[in-house]
DNA sequence: TGTTTTTTTTACCATTTGGTCAAAGCAAGG
DNA sequence: CCTTGCTTTGACCAAATGGTAAAAAAAACA
């Protein structure tokens, strides 16, 4: 066999997923193997069979999860009606934040530390991506088609706006109107807040 | 002597500030007793005279963070000007941001994680003055002082877009234009995009 | 079926880490 | 100087944790 069996890509997916699980709930310290392990149905020296320590399993997660990550903002199209655009990112932001909230704390979790497993993956695809973008923001912005201003900075408003619902989720939860869909609520206000700051 | 001399007072205050230091960058479980205490020029059983343990100290450290961190949002004033009362209390915010980053990601890291050594006191002081100010943006959006839309999601967008450039500050630092004022623009993003929002 | 290869487990190790303890240092009053 | 009470430290401990080694178990193959 060459390491590629179904049975090892089977595995090698039930220790990721335990670790994002793991990993998303404690931190990269808080998380132990003996956790991703159990989490995953197996003993520790089986997962360290399929992964060589608990640094690979974090990388590799992290790195898997680039992609996704960074998918809705890659599907931002230049052809496409600006504030339109912009709308359907924001609410994919969203839907995100709702379906896949581990994921985004994550991040948050390496970010806020520092980014110190990550910060070569970061500054090479996503500042590639982020400089592409910004760059299509400011066109459409000299092209009079949404409001001018800084598109620095209304990336990163977006990214906080709807990442902080995953990432605060446990304070959200808190002081929220039970009963009330928070997603669905968020999505209409986000919405509205960007039709009324982009509408030139 | 009571327990509360100045050398007592002193020593307390310097194993605070290291832990600031030491949990903001690593995380409860990342950081370390000895790590705190050297960084507060001490040795860990020194430490240990003046906490009772490890949690002690997280949890003494983020309860004398919380007021501070609600300082801002107690000063809304219900008797000025709404618009102006919100532009203060953002501008405020981004100030926080700037100059207590560490107490930022303090903050962020332990509700990210669930809140799991806050709970209680989230759910009480917090609540109660999030209520309160729910309340009064209501009643501004009532009065047509200011444009109507959710006062929860308004003051969750608030929070997220002032905070993000605190906790995500690696992010922030890596994609932001070299030379610039960071926090400097932010402030002026910021300020330009709630003007926006609430004119009515 | 017998042999080889892959997978899993049991037992173990070294290090880290939160925490304890008893002894030593030290300031203040007598 | 000597006692008394507060402060600091060096030595130590038990538990947790990342990781290893070798053998058992299970598949795959011939």
């Amino acid at each position: 066999m060459d390491g590629n069996s179904r049975v090892q890509k089977r595995n090698r997916s039930a220790i990721l997923a335990a670790a994002l699980d793991v990993f998303s709930q404690h931190g990269y310290r808080g998380a132990t193997l003996d956790q991703i392990a159990s989490a995953a149905g197996m003993s520790k020296p089986n997962l360290l069979y399929y992964f060589p320590g608990k640094e690979a399993v974090f990388v590799q997660l992290l790195h898997e999860l680039v992609d996704k990550w960074l998918e809705p903002l890659r599907q931002l199209n230049a052809d496409g009606d600006p504030l339109e655009e912009i709308r359907t990112y924001v609410r994919r932001k969203v839907q995100m934040s709702q379906e896949m909230p581990q994921e985004s704390r994550l991040f948050a979790n390496e970010i806020v530390q520092g980014a110190p497993r990550m910060g070569t993956y970061l500054s090479q695809d996503l500042k590639e991506l982020f400089d592409e973008k910004t760059a299509l923001l400011s066109k459409w912005m000299d092209e009079g088609r949404i409001a001018r201003m800084d598109p620095q900075h209304l990336i990163f408003s977006i990214w906080a706006t709807t990442q902080h619902y995953a990432d605060f989720e446990a304070q959200i939860h808190l002081l929220s109107d039970p009963g009330t869909d928070v997603f669905q609520s968020a999505a209409e206000f986000l919405d509205n807040l960007y039709v009324r700051l982009l509408t030139p």
